[in-house]
DNA sequence: AGCACGCCGACT
DNA sequence: GTCGGCGTGCTC
């Protein structure tokens, strides 16, 4: 038998298959999806077998597979073909796509060990290996005792088992300061101590020399002067479970409903459109309920925020160990584990993150994803893909229904929705029967005339002492992280920007430092201006920390809270932070996007989204509905008990329609403006748009290969509009240009030039490619 | 990816 | 004369 296969080089000029002839001992071993080492060329690659089949075109000598690595297969028929369709339709290599499917922990170390199974039936030359021992290490035996192994797996009297070497967990190595009395002789290292000494606490060495600009030898000096000392840090997540008791909820007559709309066997894809608080968890946890009464899993698809204690303690309170959850922080080892579980049939519900839509699943009776309009479940690279479309060709694959929850669709889910692609599930009301709150909008610039220069309005301010006075919680929302969003010179306008990307940097208080919210560059903060030599440097706009300066201000016996990128790296800290919020250990949380998602506290009464318009003008087609979404998303937060919530918009545009519709949380007038504006700019759903990213290290290079392909595909272009090749919106970053090429309306013969334009770039070193297209 | 073949410049 | 640069092409 003859295995097609894809040898393991990402790589343009391999991406196809081989022919290789399967010897016959492995016959019935090699299967679809069964990984081999074959010869290719001079050396020993790894593939993946993606057909078998009787007879080859290739005219040649053809060479045999030599050795199968995974003696049970990590892959089958399904996963394959989800391969081929993302190698075809993304840009990605097969090589790419299938190692996606594939935990980490396998491809590193391994090892087989051959398990007895039924010694009396063995054949004598066998029973000869097993006599003193009950396993034995699969490689260390040499090729024929291999071969009489490979005989008895068939007869199933020996079981193979890959062992995977337990990878450490990552360490980290820490800085702490033991003794400021000591002055270091260098000036770097005095610095380093002038530095040390105003933080106040550790930090990762990693952070000093990549972020700060110290180098090694400095650090390792004042180590051996015994100024600081360095140790390892485990970085390891121990997730604990909280194991809250499952409450049974009664469902409300609208839930019955839609719960009764379920059809199993179909692969008919929903929309569940529910607001936030009208119990969609509830009715996911039924119908899952559902389909394992049917002896059928599940998986369900949450936004990594998400997997946090609070909607995964919900679920495990009522699956208890049938789940598995995958978190993105699970070490190797454990990702592999939590993979085997799943393979063995050991749980039959899955859930995670964006990559758990490849849990090997094989009785799948429904798919879930909650939160569908989250922008993370599209993988940007290696290999790109939407979870969504993943599990629109899993739910075909499997016959079973799929499952898209959100309270703010993207427009092209609710229009399909409303065309019957979908089934459209309307939950209009909240399960407690609690409305949503109020939404105030301040006019920011009545703010300025009424020469109020504070961040926050005066409304806002009366309602954070109100609410504080009433011993309620508050929430604070910005888009923007830092102290401010630039650093500018009152005397000659300059900017302070950053020498490697096209953005300004950002001014950090607690380390007194400036910092380029892109690349991670990390300056120390200047008093004079670098143009002129003023120092008349002021900060421009208002980051987390100006706010709570703000607050601090205006309240000053409240205790604060602060969730960003800053305060919040890890998942240990959102859930710090979330946990002593939730306990009213703090009066007012101040933070960005983060806390847009899925939080859920019962004291709060009051959000204030300080300044709304940061996320209209980001120039992009549908920034207009990421705008909707959050100012939805963030309300959402607010009045989750008993008590009713008030939120307050500061907005410099009141009059705009995500604005207005947003103030009545009416999606639907939403939508119907949305979609007008797109079928008049003939923008998705009404046509596909592909957006072609050129960068460079050479700017005038980029910009000439830019109008390159644009004239190229102009030759091919009938209908279709060809914008640009214009500045990205982020024009610099990481010593790199971009520029950007749109394409409205895409007819065939320009997505052929596309594929065929794309490897071209492949191999070049001084121009990349990145090309994304939306339906 | 890795390796061979092949065609031009600066050296013992 | 030849050593070695890296452009191009091939691997079942």
């Amino acid at each position: 038998m003859i295995a097609e296969i894809i040898i393991d080089i990402q790589n343009k000029q391999v991406n196809r298959s081989f022919d290789y002839l399967i010897p016959s001992y492995l016959d019935g071993i090699v299967l679809i999806g069964s990984r081999v080492i074959v010869p290719f060329g001079k050396l020993k690659r790894t593939g993946y077998v993606i057909n078998i089949k009787e007879t080859t075109e290739y005219k040649n000598n053809i060479k045999e597979i030599i050795d199968v690595i995974d003696i049970k297969r990590v892959l089958n028929e399904e996963f394959i073909g989800l391969a081929k369709y993302i190698a075809e339709n993304n840009f990605s290599f097969y090589a790419t796509a299938l190692d996606a499917m594939i935990p980490t922990a396998l491809k590193i170390k391994y090892q087989k060990i051959v398990k007895l199974n039924n010694f009396e039936l063995l054949n004598d030359a066998c029973k000869e290996l097993f006599k003193k021992r009950k396993e034995l290490v699969f490689d260390n035996l040499d090729n024929d005792k291999q071969k009489l192994i490979f005989e008895e797996i068939k007869n199933n009297n020996v079981i193979i088992e890959t062992k995977v070497k337990c990878h450490k967990d990552k360490e980290i190595t820490m800085l702490h300061l033991l003794d400021e009395a000591i002055t270091p002789s260098s000036k770097k290292g005095k610095e380093l101590l002038k530095f040390l000494i105003e933080l106040q606490s550790d930090i990762e060495l990693s952070v000093i020399i990549n972020d700060m600009g110290f180098s090694k030898s400095t650090v390792d000096t004042l180590s051996k002067l015994g100024i600081i000392s360095l140790y390892k840090k485990e970085y390891k997540e121990e997730t604990e479970v909280i194991n809250i008791p499952d409450k049974i909820v009664n469902l409300t007559l609208k839930q019955k409903e839609i719960f009764n709309e379920m059809k199993y066997d179909s692969n008919n894809t929903y929309l569940l459109h529910g607001v936030t608080g009208s119990g969609k968890t509830e009715l996911y946890m039924r119908w899952i309920d559902e389909v394992l009464k049917n002896n059928k899993k599940a998986i369900m698809l949450v936004p990594e925020i998400s997997l946090t204690p609070q909607i995964t303690s919900v679920l495990q309170g009522r699956f208890k160990n049938n789940i598995s959850i995958l978190h993105s922080r699970l070490t190797i080892y454990e990702k592999y584990e939590a993979w085997k579980k799943i393979i063995n049939n050991e749980v039959n519900i899955v859930i995670g993150a964006r990559s758990a839509i490849f849990a090997p699943i094989d009785n799948l009776g429904i798919i879930i994803i909650d939160e569908c309009h989250e922008g993370s479940y599209y993988q940007q690279n290696n290999p790109k893909y939407s979870a969504i479309e993943i599990a629109k060709l899993r739910s075909k694959y499997h016959n079973c229904p799929l499952v898209l929850g959100s309270a703010t669709p993207n427009i092209n889910d609710y229009y399909y929705a409303i065309n019957n692609d979908y089934k459209l599930l309307e939950l209009p009301e909240r399960s407690n029967g609690k409305r949503l709150p109020d939404i105030e909008v301040i006019d920011l610039r009545n703010e300025l005339l009424s020469g109020n220069r504070s961040v926050l309005s005066k409304r806002l301010q009366e309602e954070l002492i109100k609410t504080y006075n009433k011993k309620e919680q508050s929430i604070l929302f910005i888009n923007r992280r830092g102290y401010s969003s630039f650093v500018m010179c009152r005397n000659c306008g300059a900017t302070i920007k950053c020498p490697h990307c096209d953005v300004s940097l950002t001014f950090h208080a607690t380390t007194n430092s400036l910092k380029c919210h892109y690349c991670g560059y990390t300056t120390p903060n200047v008093s004079r201006c670098k143009e002129c030599g003023s120092d008349k440097i002021r900060f421009v706009g208002s980051g987390t920390e100006k706010i709570i300066e703000a607050v601090n201000t205006l309240i000053p016996g409240a205790k604060l809270l602060r969730m960003d990128m800053d305060t919040t790296k890890k998942i240990e800290d959102y859930e710090g932070i979330y946990q002593s919020f939730k306990n009213h250990e703090a009066d007012v949380l101040i933070g960005t996007q983060m806390l847009t998602k899925g939080l859920d506290f019962e004291n709060v009464t009051l959000v204030g989204i300080v300044n709304a318009d940061l996320a209209l003008y980001y120039p992009k087609y549908d920034s207009t509905m990421i705008a909707f979404n959050l100012i939805e998303q963030v309300s959402g937060r607010a009045g989750r008990a008993s008590k009713d919530g008030k939120v307050i918009l500061q907005t410099y545009n009141p009059d705009h329609y995500v604005i207005r519709c947003a103030k009545k949380h009416d999606y639907n007038s939403f939508f119907n403006e949305e979609i007008k504006r797109r079928k008049l700019q003939l923008l998705p759903p009404f046509s596909s748009i592909i957006e072609i990213l050129i960068s460079s290290e050479n700017k005038e290079l980029c910009k000439k290969e830019a109008n390159h392909i644009k004239d190229s595909l102009l030759s091919v272009s009938k209908s279709s509009l060809i914008l640009g090749p214009v500045e990205a919106p982020m024009f610099k970053r990481r010593d790199k240009y971009y520029y950007q090429i749109q394409i409205q309306a895409v007819e065939d013969s320009v997505i052929e030039k596309i594929k065929y334009i794309y490897p071209l770039y492949q191999n070049n070193k001084d121009i990349e490619l990145s090309i994304t297209r939306e339906e």
